[in-house]
RNA sequence: GGAGAGUUGGCAGAGUGGUAAUGCACCGGACUCGAAAUCCGGCGAACCAAGUUUUUCCUUGGCGCGCAGGUUCAAAUCCUGUACUCUCCUCCA
C-alpha cells in the first residue's frame, strides 16, 4: 500500500509514477479529494470528542460532591449522537479510499523501462549463447512423454488440466532441483524454512495479493457451507508466508538483513490464461518453487535486489543453463514492485527464453500493509523494505534441464551439479511403465 | 468437536465504569581511577489529525489495553460476536 501523506503532498510526482503503470490521474484526484473530506470530517470529530472528554470530568467532579449533573449529561448526549454520525462520515471515507488505495500499484522506480507491456522489457545481460543442438530439439513433454517421466494424461484423469504426475527418474529429477536449490541459498547465508501452505487473508492482504488478486488463488470452502469461504487459502508463491512471518513486528535494527529461503507449492487459478502454454511444465495449477526472501533496511533494498538477483542467476550458471536478465517495463512489473529483475531461461524447442524467476524489491510498500518495522540505532521506527525473488521455480527448471540436455536418442544428460542428488545416475534414460 | 482460563509497553505485571500502577530493561546525571552496586532524574505503549517549523523537532487534540460491534455523559473495566494462546476431555497422521 503506497502511503496517502505522500500522494497528497505529491500530487503531481505520484501521478507521473502511477502514470507509467496504467493508473489514471483522475483516480488520484479523486483519492485525494477523499483524503482531504476525510481528514475535514476527522477534525470536527475531534473536536467534539475534546469537549466531551474536558465535560465527563466535570461531570465525574460533580458526581463526586453528590450534586446534580443532568445538564451537562443531557447536553453530551446531543454531542454524543454528533460525534456519532461525523465518526459513521468518517468511516465511509475511510472505506471509500482505502478501496482505492488497496488497488494502487507500488511506485515504479525511475530506472524502471517505461511502456505497457512486456514488449518494453529491457535485457540487461546475458549469461552464454543459447544451446545449440544438432538435431531437431525435442519440447520437453514430450521428452517427459516418451522417457514416461512425465505422466500428462493421469494427471489430467486424476486433476484436471494444468496437473501432472511426475515418476521415476522425473520425480527424482524434481527433488533432486529442489534440493539442490535449496542447499545453495542456505551456503548464500539463506534460512531454510518451511512455512505452511495456507495462509488467512490478513496475509493475503500482507503481501499485496488481496484485495485485487482474488480470482488468481484457491480458496478453501467448507463442503457443507459451500456460500461462505473459509479465512484460507492455498498460497500462490512461498513469498506470502515468509513475509508475513515477519508481520506486525518490530525488528531490532542489528538483525537486518534477514534472509529466508522456502520450498513450497504454489497454487494458481491461471484465471484468463486459458490457451497459453497449455502443454508443458510452464503454466501448471499446482507447481513447487524455491522462494527467497529479504527483510533490510530501506537505504539497503537496492543493493540487497542486486545480491538478490544474483544469487538466484548464480543457481542457473552451476547448472549451466544459458539465460539472460530483463528488467521489466513498469507495465509489466507485479504490483508490489518498485523494480523487477526476471531471470528468463533458454527453452530450446520454443526457440526462445521463459522466465524462471522473478525478482523484486517492493521497497515499502509490502512492509505499510503488513506493518513490518525496525528500530535503528537512534531508537526509531521505521517500515523495512521487503524483496523476493525465485530461487528458482522448480517445474520450469526442470523443463529447462530436460530441453538443454537432451541427446539426440531422446535420453537427457544429467547436469554434472545435480549427480550427486541424483544417486549417482548421469543420464535419464527411458523409464518401465508402471501398468 | 466439547469445557474452562487467558490476551495490557521491549519483557514481566496490577488495574471490575471516572480516563493505563509498579518492577525489570533503556537513556541522562551523581558517586568512582574505571566498573558494579547505590542514589537522583527521565523516557516509553504503535498510530492519526491540526498548528508551527518545512519534510524526521516541538505544541495541542484525538486515538490507544487481541480484533470488531454494542450499552453509557464516560469503557482496559459491562454486554455480544470473533481470532489466537494455554489447560482438560474427545479424536487423529
Amino acid at each position: 500500500m503506497l502511503d496517502i501523506k505522500v500522494i497528497r503532498e505529491n500530487l503531481d510526482w505520484a501521478k507521473d509514477k502511477l502514470g507509467r503503470r496504467g493508473v489514471k490521474p483522475e483516480e488520484l484526484d479523486e483519492l485525494v479529494k477523499i483524503d482531504a473530506d476525510r481528514r475535514e470530517e476527522l477534525n470536527r470529530s475531534e473536536q467534539l470528542k475534546a469537549e466531551r472528554n474536558t465535560v465527563s470530568k466535570e461531570i465525574a467532579e460533580i458526581k463526586r460532591n453528590k450534586e446534580d449533573a443532568s445538564a451537562a449529561v443531557q447536553k453530551m448526549r446531543e454531542v454524543g449522537q454528533e460525534i456519532k454520525e461525523l465518526d459513521d462520515k468518517v468511516a465511509k471515507l475511510t472505506e471509500k479510499q482505502n478501496y482505492i488505495l488497496l488497488r494502487l500499484p507500488n511506485f515504479p522506480d525511475d530506472s524502471d523501462p517505461i511502456g505497457p507491456d512486456e514488449s518494453y522489457n529491457e535485457e540487461v545481460r546475458k549469461w552464454h549463447e543459447p544451446t545449440k543442438l544438432d538435431f531437431k530439439p525435442k519440447a520437453h513433454w514430450d521428452i517427459g512423454t516418451d522417457l514416461d517421466i512425465l505422466d500428462w494424461d493421469r494427471g489430467a484423469k486424476v486433476s484436471g488440466a494444468r496437473f501432472v504426475y511426475y515418476k521415476g527418474a522425473g520425480a527424482l529429477l524434481e527433488r533432486a532441483v529442489f534440493n539442490f536449490f535449496l542447499d545453495e541459498n542456505t551456503k548464500e547465508g539463506y534460512t531454510e524454512i518451511i512455512p505452511p501452505y495456507l495462509v488467512n487473508d490478513e496475509s493475503m492482504q500482507g503481501t499485496g495479493q488481496f484485495p485485487k488478486f482474488r480470482e488468481d488463488v484457491y480458496t478453501i470452502v467448507d463442503n457443507d457451507n459451500p456460500d461462505k469461504p473459509r479465512d484460507l487459502t492455498l498460497i500462490p508463491t512461498a513469498e506470502v508466508p515468509l513475509v508475513n512471518y515477519f508481520r506486525d513486528e518490530i525488528i531490532h535494527g542489528d538483525k537486518l538483513p534477514i534472509n529466508v529461503t522456502a520450498l513450497s507449492p504454489a497454487f494458481r487459478s491461471e484465471a484468463g490464461s486459458a490457451g497459453r502454454d497449455t502443454r508443458g511444465l510452464i503454466r501448471m495449477h499446482e507447481f513447487r518453487k524455491v522462494e527467497m526472501v529479504k527483510i533490510c533496511k530501506q537505504e539497503d533494498s537496492w543493493d540487497e535486489l542486486e545480491k538478490l538477483t544474483h544469487n538466484a542467476e548464480h543457481l542457473l550458471q552451476k547448472l549451466d543453463l544459458p539465460y539472460h536478465v530483463v528488467a521489466l517495463s513498469t507495465g509489466d512489473a507485479s504490483f508490489t514492485s518498485a523494480k523487477t529483475y526476471d531471470l528468463e531461461v533458454w527453452m530450446p524447442a520454443q526457440d526462445k527464453y521463459r522466465e524462471i524467476s522473478s525478482c523484486s524489491n517492493c521497497t515499502d510498500f509490502q512492509a505499510r500493509r503488513a506493518q513490518i518495522r525496525y528500530r535503528d540505532e537512534d531508537g526509531k521506527l521505521h517500515l523495512a523494505h521487503t524483496l523476493n525473488g525465485s530461487g528458482l521455480a522448480v517445474g520450469r527448471t526442470v523443463a529447462a534441464i530436460l530441453e538443454n540436455y537432451q541427446n539426440e536418442d531422446g535420453t537427457v544428460t544429467v547436469p554434472e551439479v545435480l549427480v550427486p542428488y541424483m544417486n549417482g545416475m548421469t543420464k535419464i534414460t527411458k523409464e518401465e511403465t508402471l501398468i
